[in-house]
Parts: structure tokens; C-alpha cells; sequence
DNA sequence: AACGTCCAATGAACTATATTAAGTAAGCAT
DNA sequence: ATGCTTACTTAATATAGTTCATTGGACGTT
């Protein structure tokens, strides 16, 4: 078992489904390598998104940019995720979401093409990702129950118990984007929360 | 070609995939017939929801019950849509979510075994439930940005524009719960617009 | 050191939505 | 018919969240 620099990602894989050294060695004709530098976009609307990326170092951002120049972040992915625009992937229509490294960093890329390949060359791969796209399901799932039925507040103190990594990693105004609230509400929210503590 | 009562759901695969006479056969002794009374759970918490349900008349509701006896609705599913909590499906997991019948009508039942056996026996399957889920997650995706990034208003705009026919057979306070506002303002949400158009 | 930029924090005024309470009209059991 | 319940409306008041203007700190540039 050769050590490469694609360890980490069959390793997630690993987690799901078996992988002999042959399908490795396939997987890796097919992924690609792409050091991200702060603010670069890895899909820019209107451009479909052609690949889907995963994360070994930094940190992608998912957001819509509405008719008023306001920016909705959706998702955030750090190491050990996949990220890309779903839906223009998916469909192949003019993607409509932006997807950014937030850090200097590094992703993997895989594009349809490959990943088409490997899904008739390497069966099992149907199962991994399918299992990746469920996991979306269930979690985009718990985010509209979230945001419908509890209060910022409530949406704030989950989002740090779910992602204690990104709150000193993520300025303060995407968190808020990603609650759905100002800034500054955001800002109130938290000495709120403080007072409450003590 | 023979024609029997799982038509309707044969036709849907077809936009899809293509079927033979021996794969719709085989489709018809994994599927079930099942009448709906107004109000009956289909699934029901905590019981693990170990079938999807295939409407063929009538109208779904997906909701969550919360700590305070306050349900939100999640979702609807119509004549020609496929329902069932996909968290509890997926995972085995105890449900966390209802799926009522809010009318006598019909579904079909497809429980997880026979899902399994049909995707083994016609592969085709898979694509057509991998496409399912994919539309899940598209629709998901527009459903918290608009829930993160629109008014009220805006929001009962688009679902009578989405959702047409659920606009008159759907009590106005389960609409209210699937916007995340109180009937009340429903209510007035509904008076506002009316007062605008003129 | 002086300057500009970016971000976090704050307070005041404002808007959207919730809550409570009361009224109305329709459906249904007695 | 009578009353009971359930869904919808309206209005008064309260709370959650926004908008705008200001401040101060951190950082990079000249």
C-alpha cells in the first residue's frame, strides 16, 4: 500500500465502502490537486459547476448572491468535506450558487467526467456517494426544521456545538449570513448569551 | 403491455429509465396498495419508517412535533410525489418526523426490503431513486434560502406559485406552519397582497 | 508614525413577526 | 333549532430582528 497524497480521501471513503489498490491507483488518475488561494472561486455563477471538491486544508464557502447585492451563505465545508454547487452539477445548468475558499488552503477536484468513469469502473463508489448525498438530505433536513422553528439564539448555540472549529475561523458576518441575521443582531445574540452565562 | 393499478408510478419511472414488461412484473409483487383515512400516520414516531410511500391520490403532510406540542410542517406531497421521513429510511433511526394523510386517499408502499431486492434485480432503479434524492436536495437547498432570505410575503408568494393546487385543499394554518408564521399573520399576510393587486 | 481598510461592537430608531384576546362564520353533534 | 367546536380574521400590544451611524481595534501600506 503506496503512501500518496490522496490518503486522506480514500481513508473517508474507507469509512464506507472496501477499496483494493487497483481501484486506488484508478481513483487517483482522476483527481486532481488545486492549492486555493483567500477568495478564489471554485464555482462562479453563471458557470456550471463541472467538479466537485473536496477538502484536505482550509476551508469553502456556499453562498447566493441576491437581486440586491446581499450574500447568503448556505454551507461551510473544512477538512474531510466534499463541496461544490449540487444542483448546477447535478442538472448541468448555469450555476446559481458561488462556492469560495475563505483560507489559503487545499482542494481535491473531481470532475464529471472522472467521476462518471470511476462510478462504471469502480461500483462501489455508487454506494459512497450515494450515502454522501442521504447524509445531505438528512442534514439540509435538520437546517429547514432549524431555522423555521427556533430562535436565533437557539440557531447560534447549535451552530457552535455542530461546528466549534469554524467559530474563530470564520469572520463574525458570515456566521450571521449563515443564521440569517445581521451582523449586528448576531453581535447582540452573543452578549446576550454571555449574560445569560453567568 | 398490461394494464394494472401501479400505472401511474410505472409512468413516473419512465421519464427516467426505461422498463421491461418482466421489471414492472417483478416491480408490481414489491409494491403495496394502501387506502388512507384523513389523518392516519403513515409514519409515525418513534417506529423507524421502513417504507416509502407513493401518492396516487390524496395529500401527505411531513411535520416535526416539537418539545412544546407545536408542529411544523415540513413538507407536502402531492398525486405523483414520493414521501417518507428519509432521516429514520435511511439510518434505521428511530422516526423523528410524522407523515400524515391529510385526506382518504391512496398510496403506494414500497418497504425498504423490497426496495432492496428491486435495486439488485433491475440496477435501473438506482437511477431513478439517485435522481429522486437529487431533486431532494436541490429542492431542500431553495427552501432554506428562501426561509434564510425572504419575507414572509415573498415566501407565500412563491409557495401558491409553486404549490397552486395545495393552495385551496390545505388548511390555511398548515400553510402557516410550512412558511414558519403564525396563522394569524398568515392572515394578514394574505390581506396585504390582496390589498396590493388592486 | 500616519493613513486607509476591514471587521467587531454598540445604541437608537424602525419594521417584521409573535402573542394574546376577542369576534365571526361554518360544520357537526345533541 | 341549540350549542360546541374548529378554522379564520382583526386588532392591540410585545418581542425579535433590521438599518443606520458611530466607534475602536487589528492589520497592511506608504
Amino acid at each position: 500500500m503506496v503512501h500518496h497524497m490522496f490518503d486522506v480521501i480514500v481513508e473517508k471513503m474507507r469509512e464506507h465502502i472496501t477499496l483494493s489498490d487497483d481501484d486506488i491507483a484508478l481513483l487517483s488518475t482522476c483527481l486532481e490537486v488545486r492549492k486555493t488561494r483567500k477568495s478564489q472561486l471554485l464555482v462562479e455563477p453563471p458557470y456550471p459547476a463541472n467538479a466537485e471538491f473536496f477538502v484536505t486544508k482550509g476551508c469553502l464557502r456556499h453562498y447566493f448572491l441576491d437581486e440586491n447585492g446581499v450574500e447568503h451563505t448556505t454551507a461551510f465545508a473544512i477538512e474531510g468535506w466534499w463541496m461544490t454547487d449540487l444542483q448546477s452539477f447535478f442538472t448541468g445548468a448555469p450555476s446559481k450558487y458561488h462556492v469560495e475558499a475563505m483560507e489559503e488552503g487545499e482542494v481535491i477536484k473531481l470532475r464529471k467526467e472522472g467521476r462518471e468513469e470511476l462510478f462504471t469502473k469502480i461500483p462501489a463508489l455508487n454506494i459512497y456517494f450515494r450515502i454522501l448525498y442521504q447524509n445531505a438530505i438528512i442534514s439540509q433536513n435538520e437546517r429547514i426544521l432549524n431555522v423555521l422553528s427556533t430562535t436565533a439564539d437557539e440557531r447560534y448555540l447549535r451552530f457552535i456545538k455542530k461546528y466549534p472549529a469554524l467559530e474563530n475561523r470564520v469572520p463574525q458576518y458570515l456566521i450571521a449570513s449563515y443564521l440569517g441575521i445581521t451582523p449586528e443582531f448576531l453581535s447582540k445574540v452573543k452578549t446576550r448569551i454571555a449574560a445569560k452565562k453567568s
